[in-house]
DNA sequence: ACAGGCCTGTCAAATTCGTTACAGTGGTTT
DNA sequence: AAACCACTGTAACGAATTTGACAGGCCTGT
């Protein structure tokens, strides 16, 4: 019977993990290294795999207050079910939480906020338009952010350059821009994250791209970058956050909405290459 | 020992389907009611499941070619494990579900799951201690990320550049990593952002920081990067999205967070230097 | 209707597994 | 430096699982 039915197995190892000794660090160190499969085999396994004895797998189940071995997999196989069939388990109200004062909580709160107010002011078919476009393998991509924006970019490029061919990071080195400008082509996409202090070079290099016959997609904030009159699509966003500086968590959700929109919207064609690039990344490299 | 490496279970079942016996069948169709769990009990409990002898489940495991039930279920296991780790099942296991809400939708509830877990796991005691090593001026910070999160750390470092002095990302290129050794110094603090798909090398980077008197912050996953064991603080953070990919939004909420505290950890300081990188930014520029 | 073959369950043996007891080791304190 | 404490592994015991052997039952073909 576990002592707690809400918390994971995961998360009370954690909770605990200042009081455990050498032996039992190693195996949580094993079972987190493929959770939750390490647990399930056999007690003489999980030993062996963490390198301890079948007695200190023991004492660590009995410490997380189960009866014994067996009763600690029943919980971790009940939560792998359990997340096998319902993964996105509905949210529980985290507004609940006490109103404490911790950074932690007060910048969650931004970010709720900040989420779900993004997705009302959202157009969705905005959305959809654009992962259309970015789903267009016959399009080539760029992508542009600035200064601060400019992580969130490199993350979208890596991501989509996962899912599919001729996408492009804008250097975010301005003085780079004229030579870029040379390889965008007509029909192409550029998608650009661009928010408040908005840099006037960036406006001029998107007009120039766009006089080049490249689609304009703008990601931006609640104030809307002046880029958004060349755009065809533009996504607002809600950027505040209790800091010096705004929060980029909605634009990088969106950035990673986006991939995942446009690796739904062409499986078939990504599926391969992703396989393809699983086992090039694999070479060299031996799975345990 | 399976027979055919490159066929799951589920598979070969559905191969011999034609050839199976009823008590097979009934076996069969328990698998499938959850698979696999099912399979990952005792070979007892599985054959209650499915409402047969016990003899006849091994006599199902030997047809499919296997030597008994315990490698049946290693095999399973095996499948399971892959799968959970593999981006093309990821995205098949996520595409089953809610296939009609906007991925927008399933996105976000996913992300603010993510979040509302997150803060639950984290230990805001190891978050503080951060704080307290970011904001101190006589240390050195450097900060590191792997393909992925390189993104990630490249955005705490930008925010922390503005912050306060010393501060210096570590480029993602590994080759360069020999040379940024030499610059890391006794009571400098690194930060690590290592999600899953541990990169090997990365922890040898960690190692060798450690023993050159760093101290070692690690923003990990819940499945915990074996970097936690070499770090003074660890950050487990849950990251999982419907997506062929994890999600990078909480490890960005934490930079973020981490980049507000230490601000206010230190405002006095830090006040005067943001004024003063204002004024310079502003040369050359009317803002908005 | 009867005989044969195949399938299935019961039972018991053998093996593996989980658990407890105990002793050795290393580190820390007095 | 000695003694204690906590931790860890070895060994042995009991329990549960896995597996093989056997016999009954159902369907099929003659």
């Amino acid at each position: 019977m576990p002592p707690q039915r809400s918390t994971t197995v995961a998360e009370r190892l954690r909770l605990m993990s200042g009081e455990l000794t050498a032996a039992e660090r190693k195996l949580m160190a094993a079972l987190f290294a493929n959770y939750p499969m390490a647990g399930l085999g056999s007690i003489t396994d999980f030993a062996r795999e963490a390198d301890v004895s079948t007695p200190s797998v023991l004492r660590l189940a009995k410490k997380l207050g189960f009866a014994g071995f067996p009763s600690f997999q029943d919980e971790l196989r009940i939560e792998l079910s359990a997340q096998l069939q319902n993964p996105i388990a509905k949210h529980d109200r985290w507004a609940a939480e006490a109103p404490d004062t911790h950074i932690l909580n007060t910048f969650a709160s931004a970010a709720m906020e900040n989420l779900s107010g993004s997705l009302k002011l959202m157009d969705h078919r905005a959305f959809d338009a654009t992962v259309a476009l970015l789903a267009d393998r016959k399009r080539t991509i760029h992508i542009a952010g600035g200064r601060i924006t400019g992580a969130i970019a490199s993350y979208l490029a890596t991501h989509l350059q996962m899912a599919r061919p001729g996408v492009h990071l804008v250097p975010s080195t301005q003085s780079f821009w004229p030579q870029v400008l040379l390889d965008i082509g007509k029909q192409d996409v550029i998608v650009f994250f661009d928010i408040r202090r908005y840099d006037a070079r960036m406006l001029e290099f998107a007009a120039s791209a766009k006089e080049r016959g490249a689609k304009v997609v703008l990601i931006t904030d609640q104030w809307i970058s002046p880029i958004a009159r060349l755009a065809v699509h533009s996504l607002p966003l809600r950027i505040e956050a209790p800091s010096s500086w705004d929060s980029n968590i909605v634009p990088l959700f969106v950035a990673e909405a986006l991939v995942a929109a446009t690796v739904n919207a062409s499986w078939t064609e990504t599926e391969a290459r992703i396989a393809e690039l699983e086992k090039l990344q694999d070479t060299g490299r031996r799975g345990k």
